[in-house]
This record gives structure tokens, sequence and C-alpha cells, in this order.
DNA sequence: TCCTAGCGCTTTTTT
DNA sequence: AGCGCTAGGA
């Protein structure tokens, strides 16, 4: 096969590719065409470190992808001679196809494009033996690594319910994400474990790792620093080799994936990093900002390029967003803007409970989808989960298609990672944490006993669990009943190993499967989970056809943990905001806009400030996801944990720009009143709360008491949505809906007597802005907006 | 060894 | 409210 890059010795062809690098030079080249100047200045700019700024929508992918289509037709660069990473599969994926689009079929000759996982063990397994690893070694996931947590944590007698291995784990990772092996851990973070012995079992549990030949993800990237660091000649060959790197999603870079780059981008400095770090949105997984906020100090006399013309969204939306992401400190600053029109505002829609919003958002999908909008275009963007679970509900009433982006993935689910357990043993024997993943699934009398006696001897020989098994049964130390069973898995075992030499490796695992008795397992529960799970097993055994051999599959697995995302039909999409990341749709529904759920009571507590801002750039993602119609909604009262809470609305609507968004209520007939004659299954407050549903509610009389008599004809300091102005069309009570967090006079004084529709009678405790506390005498003490309660 | 009742926890998620 | 894990009993 010939590559077309091979640019030695160079032999013109007409409408070839070195034809089209002389054409690159004179600026006349097809794949530079359609690109506005800054977007050409970052594809062009091809040498020295250089950090493209680009916002949401402002065509990244297509910078990166023409870049190295660029880089490689101006003979730049070989295709194998290019770094380009991505942080996922799908990303990685994409920017495969899209240079396959702008250069033919080239996409197969970038070896080093991927995500940064593949790519630093594609490094570390050609170098295993420098970091004592045999080239090999296994690909430990999340489970995994939690089960040998557990047996460090036995082994060094500590209380587990004290100090439980998850939490381990999350210190380990937090460690290896910024780049720490176990004796650089700073003193006072290795003590916040298990008394001081943090680092310790940190250690213990890399021992372990290395005796099994295996590496978690932090390894990954971990072992490839400790390789460039102790092994320069190696660190050398990959600076040379790679001629150009490209970084997508900077602003998501960790500690240990920055200095891995730095490292190799200090041999030839042609590194291009792009990002935007308003969209930063994981430093809960040890994301650091600062990466791409550091750029220009890390390399002196970097070009940047800011992405600002946005080709997404129309002008209001985009003008909500910019002006709410303002809010934050410490941005590199962007400021996006669009030649489209100003389309429809945003809306921000009052619900008195999460199911009546679950119900406004069901209504508005079916209303546009009656104006012909296909529901492929609309998604339902919540900040946690849980959130799915009431607007599914409401879906299925409604019969409306819906798909959950984002939910267990395909490997994790249990059946499959049995399965797997078993594949894993029959390409290693040496496996022991596969080993005893399925030693007891189906069960067959093996227990916790039998085991611990197996750990015993296997730990005296320093042998794998598997080779411990063949040899006790040899002896009689085991019971008669345990010891045949083992004789039965041990030699079952055996055959498989030696059937996997001819058969093809999907037969093999059918085999594997049926003479288990795995699937038996399931058949007899006869449930429509184990039909379900079975089904998955199909289609797990399907999914192996796509690869050459067994260890490429398994391979592919540790990688690659994706689910094989059930396209098609016209579906409303619904997933969390961390999910909808790079994607968008023409019509966005936002609920779920409430302190203490958005921002996150959670993220504030533990990161406090930082935290704020980072669930700000959350609702940014989430508003520029937006085309067309971004819609946000706020429930008063919303069930946590079971039980219900009252809630203010967040402080991010109180951050959207007047201009461009319109306060909306719940429609008349909302509440269980007229209109709908009881058509959907009705709230337990239809009776008691007549929310919004007429100009005489309690709240729009307040509202009006408060317009009347606020000083300045309505205009109150801080107040974004006085009502009394402007009150044409349908703005009703928004003046009072939408929480005005500071400056405003409340008519309500502490210790008043009022009247809550849902927790009856209480005294007022506390006033700030339009916000009660109010100790109810049979509720308790809650928090609610004035607009709910009236005086007796 | 297996089954089950009760306890505690509950953001976001990739690789 | 719901799930997963643990302990304790059959």
């Amino acid at each position: 096969m010939t590559d077309p890059f091979a640019f030695d010795p160079p032999a013109p062809r007409p409408g070839g590719i070195a034809a089209r690098a002389r054409a690159a030079a004179s600026g006349a080249v097809a794949y530079l065409e359609g690109l506005n100047p800054e977007q050409r200045r970052a594809v062009e700019t091809a040498d020295g470190p250089v950090l493209v700024l680009a916002g949401a929508g402002t065509g990244k992918t297509r910078v990166l992808t023409t870049r190295i289509a660029h880089i490689i037709a101006s003979g730049r660069a070989r295709p194998s001679e290019i770094l380009a990473v991505t942080f996922t599969n799908k990303a990685a994926r994409e920017m495969k196809e899209r240079i396959g689009m702008l250069l033919g079929t080239v996409a197969e000759g970038m070896p080093w494009l991927g995500t940064f996982h593949a790519i630093g063990t594609k490094i570390l397994r050609r170098h295993a033996e420098l970091v004592g690893l045999r080239s090999d070694f296994t690909i430990l996931d999340t489970d995994d690594q939690i089960r040998l947590m557990k047996q460090v944590i036995q082994a060094e007698n500590i209380d587990e319910k004290r100090w439980p291995a998850r939490a381990l784990a999350s210190f380990i990772d937090g460690w290896k994400n910024r780049g720490l092996t176990p004796d650089k851990v700073p003193a006072g973070e290795a003590s916040a474990f298990a008394a001081g012995r943090g680092a310790k079992l940190y250690a213990a549990y890399q021992q372990r790792l290395k005796d099994l030949n295996a590496a978690d993800f932090g390894d990954l990237l971990l072992e490839n620093l400790r390789l460039f660091r102790e092994h320069e000649d190696v660190l050398r060959s990959y600076q040379e080799r790679f001629r150009y790197m490209l970084v997508d999603e900077y602003q998501d870079t960790n500690v240990a994936q920055y200095l891995w780059l730095r490292l190799l981008a200090q041999g030839r400095r042609n590194v291009a990093c792009v990002g935007d770090d308003d969209q930063s949105i994981y430093g809960w997984r040890g994301a650091e900002v600062d990466n791409i906020l550091r750029f220009e100090h890390d390399f002196p006399g970097a070009t940047v390029v800011r992405l600002e013309r946005n080709y997404r969204s129309t002008g209001h939306i985009l003008a909500a967003a910019a002006h709410l992401i303002a809010h934050n400190e410490g941005r590199l600053g962007k400021t996006l803007f669009t030649d489209d029109e100003a389309g429809e505002k945003v809306t921000v829609t009052g619900a008195w409970d999460s199911e009546e919003e679950a119900r406004l958002i069901g209504d508005e999908i079916e209303a546009l989808q009656t104006k012909g909008h296909s529901l492929a275009d609309m998604a339902v963007l919540v900040r946690i989960s849980a959130q799915m679970r009431e607007i599914e509900d409401r879906f299925v009433t409604l019969g409306l298609p819906y798909r959950v982006i984002g939910g267990p993935r395909f490997y994790e689910r249990l059946e499959i990672r049995d399965a797997l357990g078993y594949l894993r043993l029959v390409n290693n024997p040496a496996d022991d944490l596969a080993f005893e993943r399925i030693v007891n699934t189906p069960k067959r009398g093996l227990g916790d006993a039998t085991i611990e006696q197996l750990h015993r001897y296997a730990r005296a020989a320093r042998i794998p669990l598997m080779e411990a098994a063949r040899r006790m049964i040899e002896t009689d130390e085991l019971k008669p009943k345990p010891r045949s069973a083992l004789r039965d898995l041990t030699t079952a075992f055996a055959r498989w190993s030696q059937r996997a030499e001819e058969m093809k490796h999907n037969e093999l695992a059918e085999l594997i499967l049926e003479e288990s008795g795995y699937t038996d397992m399931w058949q007899k529960e006869r449930t429509a989970e184990s039909a379900g799970r079975l089904e998955n097993l199909k289609e797990f055994v399907r999914s192996m056809e796509e690869f050459p051999d067994l260890g490429a599959f398994l391979e592919h697995v540790s990688l690659v943990m994706e689910a094989s995302e059930a396209e098609g039909g016209d579906k409303v999409s619904i997933m969390t905001l961390h999910g909808a990341k790079g994607l968008e749709f023409d019509t966005v529904f936002l609920p779920g806009w409430e302190e203490g759920l958005f921002p996150n009571q959670r993220a504030l507590d533990e990161s406090g400030r930082a935290g704020l801002e980072e669930e700000r750039r959350l609702a940014y993602v989430g508003i520029t996801r937006a085309r067309r119609r971004a819609k946000i909604y706020f429930a008063t009262n919303r069930r946590i944990h079971g039980m219900w809470n009252s809630t203010i609305p967040s402080r991010f609507v109180d951050e959207l720009p007047e201009a461009n968004v319109e306060v909306t209520e719940a429609p008349a007939g909302y509440g269980g009143y007229g209109g709908y004659g009881g058509g959907f299954g009705g709230s337990r407050f239809d009776k008691a709360a007549p929310f919004g549903s007429s100009y005489s509610t309690p709240g729009w009389q307040r509202a009006q008491r408060n317009a009347g008599s606020t000083p300045g004809g309505g205009s109150a300091p801080g107040g974004r949505f006085d009502a009394g102005r402007s009150r044409s069309g349908p703005m009703l009570i928004e003046g009072e809906l939408v929480a005005k967090s500071t400056g405003t006079t409340s008519s309500f004084d502490t210790g008043d007597r009022v009247f809550h529709i849902k927790f009856g009678p209480g005294t007022i405790a506390a006033v700030d802005g339009n916000k009660l506390t109010i100790d109810f005498d049979k509720a308790g003490r809650k928090m609610v907006l004035e607009s709910f309660v009236q005086r007796v």
C-alpha cells in the first residue's frame, strides 16, 4: 500500500497532495475556504505554540481538523508524525472521520490520534519493562481498583467501615491526576486517610498492581511520566517523532496530562491547544483551568487566537449566556457574537413543583412538535441524574418518545463484567481479579472460606490464584465439595484455553458462557431484567466479531468503555449538563434552576467560589447548547431524597440580562383548573395550588400591591424582573417569581403571621429580599418566596 | 454457604 | 424514595 504522504522524493502529481501543498502556500486551497479570518489564522499559524480560545459554537473541531489537514498538505509532517489528543473516544472518532473527509482516506495513517489514555497505553506497552510492567499488562477498571484497594486496606488491618475503599480510591485518583507518585504525596494529604497511612496504602496498592502486571487508568499517564523522566532517550525519541501536536479541550486537562504534554512539547514546540476556559466543567475530577490560563506563560511567544464568532445560536441566547458567564472572575475573556437574527428570547418559567415543571416541559414539546419541530432537535438538560426520573415519567404518560443519554455504560453492566471476567481469565490465567470475580459466579459453593484458603496458598507460593487452585486440588487441604467444584472449574479453563487456539474468539465466548453455566443462571431467573441481561450478553458476543482476536477485543473494552448508542428514531434527548457538552439542539429545556440543586449545594460546600464558578460555567454550557430556543425552569417545591423541600430560584436566573429574557408563567389552567379538564394525571397540588391560574392568586395580588408601593414607581434596585413595568402580554407575577437576592425590601417583617398554601400557618423568622424564612406551625422551618404566602 | 432484613448514603463522569 | 452493601441468621 502506498503512502500518499511519503514526500521523499517529492514527485508532484497534478491534483496530488504535493500539488495541494503548493496550492496551500499560495493560499488558494479548498480546505481553507469558508474559514473566517480568525479560524484561518488558527489553522495557518502552524509553527510554534498556539492557543486557540474557541468559544461555544465557533467551529472548534473544524479548526482542529483543518489544521491537521494543513500540516499534512503543506508537507510539514506526515500523518504519523502528528500527535493529536482528545479526551473522549467519541471526539477522537469524530476527528478521524472529519480528517478523512478533508484529505481522502488518510485517517488510518494517523496512528497518534486518540485519547490521552489510548496514546499513553500505546507508548507504555512499547516500553513497559522500563517501568516494571510487561507489555501485556492488564488495564483495570474502577471495579477492579476498588476490589484491589479493599484487599490492601484489609491487609493493613484498617477498619473498612471508617475508611472505605471508595474513599481511598478517590484519594489515589486525585494524586495520580496530579502526577504524584506515593513518595511525592504531600504529608498533609497523606495523613488525611486512615490516620496518616494514606501514602503507605497508595504505595502498597501500586505494589499490588505491579505484582498483578496491571495498571489502572491513572497509571496509563503517570507511568508515562515516569518513563519520560527516567529515560531521557525514550522521551527524546517521542519529542522528535511528534513534529506537531494538537490538544482538544485543553481546559479539561489535569496536571498529569499537562506535564505529559509539556515534556513532549519541549521538543519541537509546535503545540496547538484548543479550548474554552468558560466550558471547564470537570474541575471535580482533576481538570485544571489554570492550565489554559497559564498557556502564554508556559510557552512564551505563543500565538493566541480567539474564536468569537458563533455559528450556532441566535442573538438573545448568545447574549444571555454571555451576560451570565461574565459574572465569573478569572477568565481569559471572550465575547461571542453572531450575525444571526435575535430570535426568541430565553424563557424563564416558574412551576409550583417538579411535577408541574415536567408537565410544562412535556406540553411545550408537544406544542413544538405540532408545529412541525422534530423531537430529535430537542433536549432536556438536567443538573443531576435524579432529575431525569420525573421528566421520564411525564414523557411516558404523554407517550413522548425519548432517549436517555449517558446512563450506565454497556461494559459496566454486571453481566458484561462477569462475561469479561471469564474472557480475561482465558486470555491471562494470572488475572487474579478476574478469577475472584467469577470463581463463584454462578454459585459453585466456593465461598469466602475457600477463597481465603486459596489466597493464603497463592501468597505463600507466590503464584496466581488459578495456579494455586490447580495445585490445591491435588492436596487434601480442601473439603471434598469445594475441591471438586474447583477441579471442575480449573479443568474447564484448561479446556477453554486450549480451544482458544483453534476457535474464533466470539464462538469461544459463547461456548464459555454456555459451559460455565453463566447463561443458565440468568435463564433460570425468568424476569424481565434477566431477559435483558441475556440480550446484552448476545450483543456482547456479537460485538466481538469486529475484532481480530481476544486480546484486541479486551484492549478495546478497557479503553473504550462505550455503550453503542441507540441512534435513530425521532426522540427527545434527556441528559445531564455534563453529558451535553459538545452537542447542540434547536430547543433546549433547562429544568431545576434552583438554589441548592443548581448551583449545586455540594459543589458550593466543597469548592466554594471555584465551585460556584464551575456551576456557572455549567449553566453557560447549558444555554449555549441551544440554537434557537433556550427554556429555563425552576420549581418552588422539589422532592429531594424523598422529602418535599421548598426551594428558591437559582441565582443564575438573576444573573440573566433582562433584555434577552422573557419571564413566563405556567399557562392558565395549570394546577388542575379549566381547560385541561383533568387530562393529565394530576398533582397532589391540583386542589391546593391554583398557582398562576388567574389574576386573583395571592401571589398576583401581592405583586400588584408591591408594584404600587415600591418607591420610584416600580423600579426597585436590583430587581431585574419588576412587576408593574411592561405589564403587557402574559407577564403576571414575575416580579415575585424571580428571586431578588439582595437590595429589595420585602413588605413582610420578622414576626408577621402568614399563611402558606402548602405548609399552612407560620411566623416569619427572617427576611432576605423576597425570600422568607418561616417557622411553620406544622411543617417546621422553611425558606419560601414571599409570593407564596399571604398575611393573615 | 446462602439469603435476607436493615442501614446508610445520595453531583457531575472519562478513560 | 431507592439502592447497594453488610451483618447476622438459617
